[in-house]
DNA sequence: ATCTGTGAAAGCATTCACAGCC
DNA sequence: GGCTGTGAATGCTTTCACAGAT
């Protein structure tokens, strides 16, 4: 029982990932004082058909005008609400290797009104790391994720601890409450249905790669745009 | 003219990514004495169906014993040869900034007879870096890229420049012979249709994410495997 | 005339059922 | 009996053609 229930209507993943594309170029067109847009021109950039632009954003409802096309302005406030950049994101990252410590430096956790993820917590099993201060956070052990995941509302865990403790640390996380994690770790977790995991795994990217250069006529069942 | 040559028999990119997978797990259960295995082991450890093992690996040809299972030495083998990773791959580097230097230090490049990914050349275009030893490489000017390319038999190209300069980089890249990218730069590149891209983002891995935590729905369409 | 929105068709990828071999 | 290999069926994603709105 449970089979594949079909809750409202399913979305491809793949439109998820070329609505934060659409986002993003919307987001340069804005800077770039640009106030109407087209599919076509989404399209042209994304590198994808138009028929695609419209479709994905057809799943969401209706944005544009017959006709005339998209007002920047209004498409992108769209597409950051429907992918949830609206509002505040509370992270902690779990694991303070070279990595974890590369995660908690980066600056680009926010721009201006676009996205905001906010760095709430720095967690480790090592003793010589806990209690290190990095970017301003105390690190703290794994232990005490789960208070600060209540106490905090915190809703998601990058996970960058070696690839052997890396089931555990998911383990850990999905205990304290949270509802998804950012995988580092070159291996698949295993997590129940109501949490979320994205992999990043660049290695994993250059062998892919690999296989592509090698097999170069399996990339090329593409077209000339126009 | 030209439309969709189907020129062999087109492999899913999903297939790709999860040959990789197959092929760490497989190290792992090398590593640990095991012999043999099957497309149910396999399936359980990547979390995929044992019928999509079976028709991932149908593909590229037979490697196993009906009633039998698989080898996991000679599986491993074969996934390694599939993917191009019995041979060495020669990579540079462009945009020595923070994740550029990072990358230059990474330790992980090589793994017994597993992988051979070897550095060759570290670029900028910033005078202030150019000449600096990292790694034991001295920085060069992207410039000088055709020539290393030539001489040294480079395969791939790590981009990590800003994003306003990505398309110029790739340009530069591709120009000097390069046929595969490995995209760190949040923006989709122009290339022709004989050099291959992979995409490395953590930022839109965290976007998805925050999608995927506020439409837990989207996810639910698995189930139990027994 | 133009460009969006969308049902229907086509094309792909996954799942299935079972034939084939140990 | 057990487990792989694979054509056929299903289901999902993309493409298409055109109706609908300005």
């Amino acid at each position: 029982m449970a089979q594949t229930q079909k809750t409202e209507l399913s979305i491809p993943t793949a439109t998820i990932s070329r609505l934060v594309t659409y986002l993003r170029i919307l987001t340069n067109l804005e800077k770039s004082g640009v106030n109407r847009t087209s599919s076509d021109q989404l399209a042209e950039e994304a590198q994808v058909s138009a028929f695609q632009v419209r479709k994905d954003l057809a799943y969401f409802g209706r944005f544009g005008t017959r006709g005339m096309g998209y007002t920047v302005l209004t498409l992108r406030r769209e597409l950051q609400r429907i992918l949830g950049l609206n509002r505040h994101w509370n992270v902690v990252i779990i694991g303070m290797g070279r990595l974890g410590q590369a995660l908690a430096d980066y600056p680009g956790y926010k721009e201006n009104n676009l996205y905001d993820f906010n760095l709430k917590g720095l967690f480790d099993i090592d003793p010589a790391k806990i209690g290190m201060t990095m970017h301003g956070i105390t690190v703290s052990h794994v232990n005490d994720l789960e208070q600060l995941v209540r106490e905090q509302n915190i809703d998601m865990g990058f996970l960058t601890v070696p690839v052997e403790k890396a089931q555990d640390a998911a383990d850990a996380l999905i205990k304290a409450g949270i509802k998804g994690i950012l995988n580092f770790a070159p291996t698949v977790l295993e997590v129940g249905e109501d949490v979320a995991v994205e992999q990043v795994d660049f290695m994993a990217g250059m062998k892919r790669l690999a296989f592509y250069i090698l097999n170069p006529h399996l990339k090329a069942l593409k077209e000339d745009e126009e």
